[in-house]
DNA sequence: TATTTATATTTGTACCCACAAATGTTGTAC
DNA sequence: GTACAACATTTGTGGGTACAAATATAAATA
């Protein structure tokens, strides 16, 4: 995502962020963060490695069932999500802004029609 | 692409592939095949390297000006290609067959309407 | 002709993805 | 309680992408 590059996360960074805002303090599972997105298990573990080096994220063993792990948003990450909500909104604008509700709606409603296997 | 992995070459190779067989023949240069494909040359070169391993396309430099290579399917390129073709013809009818002709032509606008950048 | 600039391609790096196999932990069945 | 199955995550491998820098050759210019 060519907004994001100044920032250095990449969108798939950026979503598992947003992700784990949306918890709103509450600790997600790999797999809640997964099921959220398109990725793959595995990647979704090395997309969070990023976050973790980044220290937007941390990351530690469930007391209750040490196979899973809990995953919480820092403060820092908060901090530069924050920050950049603005610029992707802006970014959706240019791409998708100029077309008129109802052409958008059609067009998301197409995609979902579309037979992936 | 599902429909091609038992055939052990990705989309963008089986797209190359297709590009070349389009020369007829004729040798086609590097630039002349990225052009046809969103990808970078770099991308591109690494590309036709996977297909050259593979034994479909052949890579000799040009004779009149030594910066450029000229890239051949080959025999066995086009052999293999061919047989493909059905069957990335029945993964697009199942993807997008239930869709009715202006559906298919609205969506191909809508999507050459999007602005990246 | 020697130097510089432009052209064509390749290489390096750091990401992303899918798929399969490995690891570690918990639950279950004898 | 031990062996086996199920679960949650990680690691390995091989493909993909972009971007920047390096190479090699040709063209232009001083």
């Amino acid at each position: 995502m060519l907004a994001l590059k100044p920032f250095g996360v990449s969108i798939q960074q950026f979503n598992v962020l947003r992700i784990l805002r949306g918890q709103k303090g509450v600790a997600a599972n790999l797999s809640t963060v997964q099921q959220h997105m398109t990725n793959k298990m595995s990647n979704t573990t090395r997309l969070i490695d990023k976050l973790i080096e980044k220290s937007f994220v941390k990351r530690t063993i469930c007391k209750e069932n040490r196979r899973k792990i809990e995953l919480f948003i820092t403060t820092e990450g908060l901090t530069f999500l924050n920050q950049l909500d603005p610029i992707i909104d802006q970014a959706e604008e240019e791409m998708v802004g100029h077309l008129k509700e109802d052409e958008k709606e059609e067009f998301v409603s197409l995609l979902k029609r579309l037979k992936f296997n």
